[in-house]
DNA sequence: CACGATACTCTCCTTTTGGTGCGTATAAAT
DNA sequence: ATTTATACGCACCAAAAGGAGAGTATCGTG
């Protein structure tokens, strides 16, 4: 995970760059490609292999799957293919017996962990609002 | 959508984040709660619905449901209510006829969607490089 | 008087997602 | 000789997500 001293800069940095974005002139078409590759990449599995990746260097199959509570060998297997299409991770197998694989982040997929930090952060920064508004919201029925 | 002048100030800050980061102590308990709270925020309605808002301040039900190609109503009856129970938006009910309903971010939506931002930036930026990727991907076989 | 507009809810039904368990090659270790 | 470890692929099945369409209350309008 990460630690939260420069929160409020990220934040308000980001939101700096929000308020001066000009009044918005992109081609419809990028913004779907864009939409779509968010959906693609805004995964629950992809962000926590992400961070994994982004916190160890390099890690091998069994490592990764260790590391990432809950998820199962399939759906391992599928994202990290999936990163790898993206070009997010290098795939190295090593011709051995049993057999190795070790996986890492490119440059790619260290600025896209980079890119999911200001989401962590925000995560753990607000967690007791959230917490807060929900027991509100159903407290109120 | 967001302009990509400050692109790369941004991922370097949370870069810089990310390598200045300590080893690590938190507690397992606020990981688990911080993952899960990303899987539910982390999901595509809710960033596009964020981001609309984010631009247009205050819009009505019809309005955000024409203004996001694709989604149903089913769905974003949904994920604004997930949206106002986590405390993002605001609803509020006119009691008039026929029926008006007016959302609006709240101040901890709108932080989230600051910190969204770093991950539009980033799809804007690399959908080449992951559309390149996958090409190449695809035709090594 | 029928109609449209709004912001839903509810009921099907299909598609997608994801979990479980089994199979595999092979060499080292027991 | 049997077991173990690795990194999967495959087949099957359950659960969840999500789309389509109908229903609702009410009032102004043609």
């Amino acid at each position: 995970m990460v630690s939260r001293a420069f929160d409020d800069e990220v934040v308000a940095r980001a939101r700096a760059i929000a308020e001066t974005t000009p009044p918005d002139t992109v081609d419809p078409k990028v913004e779907a490609l864009v939409t779509q590759l968010i959906g693609r990449v805004a995964d629950k599995w992809t962000m926590l292999i992400l961070e994994l990746l982004e916190e160890q260097g390099e890690l091998r199959f069994t490592q990764i799957f260790r590391g990432i509570d809950g998820i199962s060998q399939k759906m391992l297997t599928q994202t990290l293919r999936q990163m790898e299409r993206d070009g997010l991770v290098t795939r190295t197998v090593h011709a051995v017996v049993p057999p190795r694989v070790d996986y890492r982040l490119t440059h790619l997929g260290n600025s896209l962990g980079a890119a999911f930090c200001g989401v962590w952060l925000w995560a753990e920064e607000h967690l007791n609002e959230v917490e807060a508004a929900r027991t509100a919201f159903d407290t109120r029925g």
